[in-house]
RNA sequence: GGCCCUAUCGUCUAGAGGCCCAGGACACCACCCUCUCAAGGUGGAGACACGGGUUCGAAUCCCGUUAGGGCUACCA
C-alpha cells in the first residue's frame, strides 16, 4: 500500500513553525516510504480565496524545500486541492448520510442552542446538543422550512458506547460517546463544518496515514464516526505534539518571530529551519545534532516522536543557523547573503554590476563569526563602505596614546611596500615592524584594525587587510592618521 | 465546568525495571587557544513535578494530586 499523506493548512497568509513542523514530519514520513504528498488548503471558512494567503503557505513550503506531489499549483488525480473548489462534493456526501438517515436536518437557533448549552453547563454536563430535531417527521419540517429557515445537517451520533482512537504516537485514547453531540457536518449555508471536510477529503484523496497536531486528537472520535457512517476505511493517524511559546501559551504573534517567512527575513537557512525543526519533539535516538536532511529522511520514525508539547528555543536555531552557515559550500552563501547586502545598501541592486569576486573574498572572512545572514551584511559594511565612524571605546583604547599616529604611519609605511599583498606578506611585514619598533604585536593589530574598520573586533587584521586590498588599506590609514591629528591632538 | 493529552537540567532531548547518585545539545560560568570578536578545545554549575503503591530493585509500571496544553462553535 503507497503511503499517502497530506498537509491541510487553512491559508490565513503565513506558515508558522508549528505548522511548518507539521508539514515536515508528514513529509519526512512520505520520502521515506517513498509515498505521496498531498497538500490541501482548507479554506472552506473564508468569503473568498484569497490567493495571496495561499501564496505565503506555498511560497514558504518551497523555500523550505518541502515539495508536494499533489496539490494547488501541480494538480494530481485526486483534486482539486481546494476544499473551496470540492463543495458539491460534501454536498453529496452529506445527501447520501441523509438518505440513509445517519445524518439529519436541523432547525434550532443559534439563541435555541446557546439556552441549550448554558442548561446543560448548569448541570454539570457537556454542553451538548440535546437532539431536539433528531426525529422530526415531515410535517415538522415542511412547516420550518415554509418559515424560511435554512437548516444545518446534523450526525445522528451514539449516546452510548465508546471510541477508541489508536494513535502512532500516543498509543488507544478512549473517548465515551455521551460526551459527544449530534454535531453539524453542513451549515445552514450549505458550507462543511471542518470535521465532515476533512473526512470527505481524506477519504476521497485515499489518505492512509493522518498526520496532524495534538489539537486534533480531540476531534478524532467525531472523524470516526463520520469514517464509519460514510462507510470509509480508516487510516492511520498520529498525532505530534503541538509547539508552544516561550511561556508555554499558544503560539503567537506577540511572541515576535513565529512565521517562517520571519525567520527567512532575519537571516535564517532553510537548512538550519528544518534540522532544528525536525528536532524538536524527534530525537535520532543517539547524539546527533547537526545532520543533512538525508540522515533525518533515514532516521526519522513516528515511533520516536515524542509526545510532550515543546518550546521552541530561537538560540539554539540561531546556534545551528550559525552552523550551517560555516559549513555551506561557500557557493551558496554568496548567493544566500547578496540580498541581505543589497538590503543595506551595499552593493548595487541590479546583478550584473555586483563585484562577485569581492563580495566572495568578504563573506569568506566574515562568515565565520556570524549567526544569521542579518549579521553576516551588518558586519560587512566596512567592507563596502568608507565613510564609518570609530568606535569610542576604541578611540579611547588605542587611538589616544602618544604615540599612536606614529604607529600607524609606520604601518602604512610597511604596507606600501609590501607585494604581493596577501597573508603571509602582508602579516610579516606587521610582525617585522613590530620586531623592529620593538612593541607587541597587538600595539599594531588594535590600532590598525580600528582605522581599517572602526571596530575593536572582527575578523583576523591580516585577512581584513588582504580582503580590503591595498589601496584600501593606505586610504584608510592616512585617513585615521588624519583623524587623530584633527580630533586627539 | 466536562472530556482528552502531557510531565527528565532554564530550553530541546537520551533513557522502553537493574548499564543512571541520569547521557548529549543550546544557553550560562571558568580555563585553554588567540591580534580582538567569534569558532574550537577542556572543565563546571544545572533535572527525573509531588505523594502513594507494585517490585529484591523504579526516571522507567499502576493510582492520586498538582501543573501545563488541547477539545468542548453553523472556526479550522
Amino acid at each position: 500500500m503507497t503511503v499517502r499523506v497530506r498537509f491541510a493548512p487553512s491559508p490565513t497568509g503565513s506558515l508558522h513553525i508549528g505548522g511548518a513542523r507539521t508539514a515536515l514530519f508528514n513529509w519526512l514520513f512520505t520520502r521515506q516510504n517513498n509515498g505521496a504528498f498531498v497538500l490541501r488548503l482548507e479554506d472552506t471558512d473564508l468569503e473568498r480565496h484569497l490567493i495571496e494567503a495561499e501564496k505565503g503557505i506555498t511560497t514558504s513550503l518551497r523555500w523550505l524545500g518541502l515539495d508536494w506531489d499533489e496539490g494547488p499549483e501541480v494538480g494530481g488525480f485526486f483534486g482539486p486541492y481546494r476544499q473551496s473548489e470540492r463543495i458539491n462534493l460534501y454536498r453529496n456526501e452529506a445527501q447520501r448520510l441523509l438518505n440513509s438517515e445517519m445524518a439529519y436536518l436541523c432547525y434550532c437557533t443559534p439563541e435555541e442552542l446557546a439556552a441549550m448549552r448554558q442548561e446543560a453547563r448548569q448541570r454539570g454536563l457537556a454542553p451538548r446538543y440535546n437532539g431536539k430535531c433528531r426525529h422530526l417527521d415531515q410535517a415538522a419540517r415542511q412547516k420550518k422550512e415554509a418559515g424560511g429557515f435554512l437548516p444545518v445537517i446534523r450526525l445522528k451520533t451514539p449516546r452510548e458506547g465508546s471510541i477508541i482512537v489508536s494513535d502512532l504516537i500516543r498509543g488507544e485514547v478512549s473517548f465515551e460517546n455521551n460526551n459527544l453531540d449530534d454535531f453539524i457536518i453542513m451549515k445552514s449555508n450549505g458550507i462543511p463544518t471542518y470535521n465532515f471536510a476533512c473526512v470527505v477529503d481524506d477519504s476521497l484523496m485515499q489518505i492512509n496515514y493522518v498526520i496532524r497536531a495534538e489539537e486534533h486528537l480531540s476531534n478524532t472520535p467525531k472523524q470516526i464516526l463520520l469514517y464509519q457512517a460514510l462507510g470509509y476505511n480508516l487510516p492511520f493517524f498520529a498525532h505530534v505534539p503541538m509547539i508552544l511559546a516561550p511561556d508555554r501559551s499558544k503560539l503567537s504573534k506577540r511572541h515576535g518571530a513565529t512565521a517562517v517567512e520571519e525567520f527567512r527575513l532575519q537571516g535564517f537557512l532553510p537548512e538550519a529551519i528544518v534540522n532544528y525543526l525536525a528536532l524538536l519533539g524527534w530525537s535520532p535516538g543517539d547524539e546527533r545534532e547537526k545532520m543533512p536532511l538525508s540522515d533525518i529522511i533515514k532516521l526519522f520514525s513516528l515511533n520516536a516522536v515524542s509526545k510532550s508539547a515543546a518550546i521552541y528555543d530561537i538560540k539554539k536555531l540561531t546556534w545551528l543557523n550559525a552552523q550551517y552557515l560555516n559549513s555551506l559550500p561557500l557557493e551558496r552563501i554568496i548567493a544566500e547573503a547578496i540580498p541581505f547586502f543589497q538590503k543595506l545598501g551595499l552593493i548595487p541592486s541590479q546583478t550584473e554590476q555586483i563585484d562577485h569576486a569581492y563580495v566572495a573574498k568578504v563573506v569568506e572572512t566574515v562568515r565565520t563569526r556570524i549567526h544569521t545572514l542579518v549579521e553576516l551584511a551588518e558586519a560587512s559594511t566596512y567592507f563596502f563602505r568608507d565613510d564609518f565612524n570609530y568606535e569610542e571605546k576604541g578611540v579611547r583604547k588605542f587611538f589616544s596614546s602618544l604615540n599612536a599616529s606614529e604607529i600607524l604611519a609606520h604601518g602604512r609605511e610597511a604596507l606600501a611596500k609590501t607585494e604581493p599583498f596577501d597573508i603571509l606578506a602582508v602579516e610579516a611585514a606587521y610582525r617585522n615592524l613590530s620586531h623592529t619598533l620593538e612593541v607587541a604585536g597587538s600595539k599594531l593589530i588594535h590600532p590598525t584594525r580600528l582605522a581599517l574598520t572602526g571596530k575593536t573586533f572582527g575578523p583576523g587584521l591580516f585577512d581584513i587587510m588582504v580582503t580590503l586590498g591595498k589601496t584600501k588599506c593606505l586610504e584608510r590609514l592616512e585617513r585615521a592618521i588624519n583623524w587623530i591629528k584633527n580630533n586627539l591632538c
